[in-house]
This record gives C-alpha cells, structure tokens and sequence, in this order.
DNA sequence: CAGTGGTCTAGACCACATG
DNA sequence: ATGTGGTCTAGACCACTGG
C-alpha cells in the first residue's frame, strides 16, 4: 500500500504486524507500566525492521484503539520514540517511522564529517544556503575578526541512507576567499575551496560539545520532532599559518552519533 | 519555613512569588501551548533565583490549581523542566529545584573534571565505590588486556556546588597498581596513585562522546530524573610509554557541561 | 473538506516515602 | 495515615496538512 505524499512515495507500515504487537497482553502494570511497555514493542519492531524505515504508522486514535489504550498513554509511548529520534510526529499528517539511532563515529584531526563512517550506504549533502553575510557573535571570536565582518555563510544538511543527520552552518572570512562560489559549487566540498585559495592543509584548533534541545529550524531540517535532545558542536579550522579560516556550528540528533577524538594530526586537502 | 526531610533541612519555595507567576494571565494559546507558558515562567523563575536551589515546590495538585490549570497540564510543564535538568522529582517526596543549569568547561589534555570550571564554588569528590573486580568489554579493548582480567573500580560523584553533575566508573589494570587504595584514599586522587607507581604524566589517547538517557543508576546519582538526557563520555588515558592505565566511562546532565577540545577560550556553543 | 497530531479537562487509582 | 508523584481513562476542541 502506497500513497503520494510530499512527492514522495510512503508507504504504511505493516498492519499485520502492528496488530500482532499491538493484541499481545501486557505484562503486570505495577512491573512496568503500559506505556512503557508499548514502547519496548515499537521499538523492537522498529529494531528488528518490523516497521520499514520511512513508513507511516496508523493515526494515534487507531493506534491508541488497537493497543487498547487511550489515546494519551498511546502517545506517551509514542513520544519517547520521537525522543530517541526513533520516530518523527507531522502535524496534519501522520508519524513516520526513522531509521534506528545507528551510531556514526567522526573522528577529529582534519575534516569532521567527511570522516563519518556509516555503513554501507551514501552519504548525501545538501547545501541549504550559500550565502554573503556578517559574522556572528561566536563567529566573530572563533575567527577572530571584528563583529560585523564580512564572511561567507555555508548552511549544510548531511544525508545518510535517506536520514538528515547533520545540521552544519559554516562562516568563512569572506577576504580570504575571494572565488569560494565557483571552487565550492562543483563537488560542495569545502576542501576544495581551501585548496583553490592556495591552503593545502588545515587543523582543528578547537571543538566544543554541548547538549541542548531543538527548536523549530533543527526538527525542520534533521526532521525531528520539536525540544528533541540534540548535540551540538562548533569548531574552528585553522590554516597551516595558525590563521582562523572556518568556524562551523552544527548539530546532530543526540542517539544518532558518537563522536571519537584521537591524537590529534593534521590532515591534508585531498585532491583529485 | 523549613521542615525536616532526609537528615537535611529542606526549604520550601517562595510561596508568594509562586502564586505571583500563577495569577499572571495567560497569552493567547494559539501562539503558545499554555503549558510552554507555565514552563516559560518557572525556567524564568528558574533562573533569576526567585525559585531557590534546593527548594521544594508546592505540590502538583497546588499548582495545578494556582496556575489554573489540571494537573496533566501542569505536569507536562515540570517534565520539560526535569528534561532539561531545572527541577527533579521524586515520587512521594515532592518537586525540587535544582542549580539553574549553568555550564562547565572542562579542558582536555591531561586531566578531565579536575580542569572543570566552576564558578567560586567548591567541587567535591564523592567516592562511591573502590573495589577489585573484573575489566569490562570496552574497558578490555581500551586498557588492551584480556576479557575478565583484574582491574581496580572506581566509582566516583562529581558535586558542584552542592549539585551532583557528573558519574563516573574507572577501571585500572590491577597488575599495574598494587598499591592503589593507600595512594588513592588521603586525597582521592587519581594522579596521587599514578604518582605513587613512578607514573609522573599522563595522556588523554582518546575520548568518546555521546548522547544517551538516564536509566536508574544514573538518575538516582545524579539526582535527575529517568529518562532525562545525558552526555555520556569515555576515555583511555595512557602513561608517558603509551601503555594504557585508566579507562575512564561517566555521565554529565545534558545541558549543565560543555565540552571543550583544544586551547582555551571563552565563549559558548550555541544553536546555529 | 476530512483526518492528523497537539492540547486540555475532570476525574480516578496506584506505589511510594515520610511522619 | 497522609500526601506525594506516576499512571490511566474518556471525553473534547484546536491548528495544521493534504487532497
């Protein structure tokens, strides 16, 4: 069963198959709670790809009828998985079912998520903007140029196996790239815009980790519900003068990623 | 007014400045949810120091009512506030406020929370635990010993500011230190028992960052919540011939750390 | 338009911690 | 014994999305 929806074909997920999990009898509620256990079904199903990765479950009413529950228990358990990044609720639209929360390591040194290693599957990037501004704040210090300076702004979207994974906003002083569109634009790769500005190495001078929620723009673009828990990062690149030449500030959803930091070593800018 | 709880003595939280925010009308709902304004006003409350740290709020029934609200409505307000580590409740006890989160750098290189920067405020050392057990899996991989080989546990709390604020579990090869717990007890140092075995330096080899959720353990010690989120880290350090000695696993609050790798700046990471 | 998720009400029972 | 937070029910209205 099939339907267009957002010029995209979803598919429903298996009714079956949710009935199954959903008719089963619940264990003692004063061992774990309803809720709770309704949770470890779903997430099971979602585990064991009962449920296909970017199927759209029943309505919560239906849901809430086959589990024999209210609709406000159904969309407790309901919301923990949206937590853990596992599903992601539409409003007007339905709740759809997320790839399981596999765990990409980064490792630090050179580039950062040029190194993700995922399984098998392509990793997709999408250039959301690019774009003259003004630094930001952070951006101001990290770069270490005065507040108002002008600085080309990369607004990025890391794709893996079809999930939105890694939300990026770079800024670069925009007088030491003077040709950054037309380096940029072939392969969307920052590397090689260093490369065409005569910058053959970089390293990273500094990251910060931080915890927080998302807010409107981060559920949008990862496609995640609302006050999910993400992780932040922002780093700094220098050149092989010590020079700053890109801060970049992203997030990714919290149980998606783990990040590993080795002995630090400088990389070199591939070139092909 | 104060009252007997625990072995400590507890204040309840300022009753008129509560009723204050209560009594304040709401906005219109269609712009925001009237629990995100309720949740708006104790976070404000939070963290202009109206709601001291420590103090136990009024029932939930009592301020479903002053703020006009069911309790549902209410709850779902403190349970935003427990997500992000404000408020923590405990079932047959009450609500209570915690440290407004502020955050902590933490610099690496050598040492990790004994470079935490707090503010004025104390740090201490709660040992939880000093016993002989066996290495755990990755403590295997990473000190590079066999499955079910000896090591030293350490079970440890970091308090701040009479906050707890980060768990941590190491373990040490046993054979390398034999003398672990007379070095380690005056002080509680680790860098004492690394000193007292002719180990003058160490080095951070690698540390792993990622996201997860507070199970029982972990919200009991920290004083969270279940299921509130948290950073979870871990770490290898080795000595100056690069043989390791300590893996180091352990949690902070989600939103009360920040993770800094390089040099030292100030400054916060923040939502692109 | 119909169906979706998001919010909210007014009750109720339970397990738990404290006095 | 009392009051706490944790869970659950059976309704209801709303804003949003899609066809």
């Amino acid at each position: 069963m099939t339907k267009q929806l957002n010029m995209i074909s979803v598919a429903s997920a298996d009714l079956d198959r949710i009935l199954e999990i959903a008719h089963a009898p619940y264990g003692p509620r004063s061992e774990r709670a309803i809720w709770l256990q309704i949770y470890d079904r779903l997430a099971n199903a979602c585990a064991d790809g009962s449920l296909e990765s970017g199927a759209r479950l029943p309505g919560e009413n239906d849901l809430a009828h086959m589990f024999s529950v209210t609709r406000l228990t159904m969309r407790k358990a309901l919301s923990k998985l949206q937590q853990e990044g596992r599903l992601q609720a539409r409003k007007g639209v339905g709740v759809f079912v997320r790839r399981p929360p596999a765990r990409y390591r980064v490792e630090d040194g050179l580039r950062f998520s040029e190194r993700l290693q995922a399984r098998a599957e392509g990793i997709e990037t999408h250039t959301l903007a690019l774009t003259s501004g003004t630094v930001s704040v952070q951006g101001a210090r990290a770069l270490n140029i005065p507040e108002g300076a002008p600085v080309v702004v990369l607004r990025r979207l890391r794709i893996v196996g079809g999930e939105p994974i890694y939300l990026t906003n770079k800024e670069f002083p925009a007088d030491r790239f003077p040709d950054f569109e037309a380096a940029y634009v072939p392969r969307q790769s920052v590397a090689d815009v260093f490369a065409a500005h005569g910058i053959e190495r970089f390293t990273r001078a500094e990251t910060r980790i931080a915890g927080g929620f998302a807010g409107r723009r981060e559920a949008e673009a990862l496609r995640l519900t609302q006050r999910t828990p993400l992780l932040f990062v922002s780093a700094t690149n220098h050149d092989p003068e010590k020079r700053p030449i890109e801060f970049s500030s992203g997030c990714w959803p919290l149980a998606s990623v783990e990040l590993v930091f080795g002995p630090n070593v400088s990389g070199n800018v591939r070139r092909s």
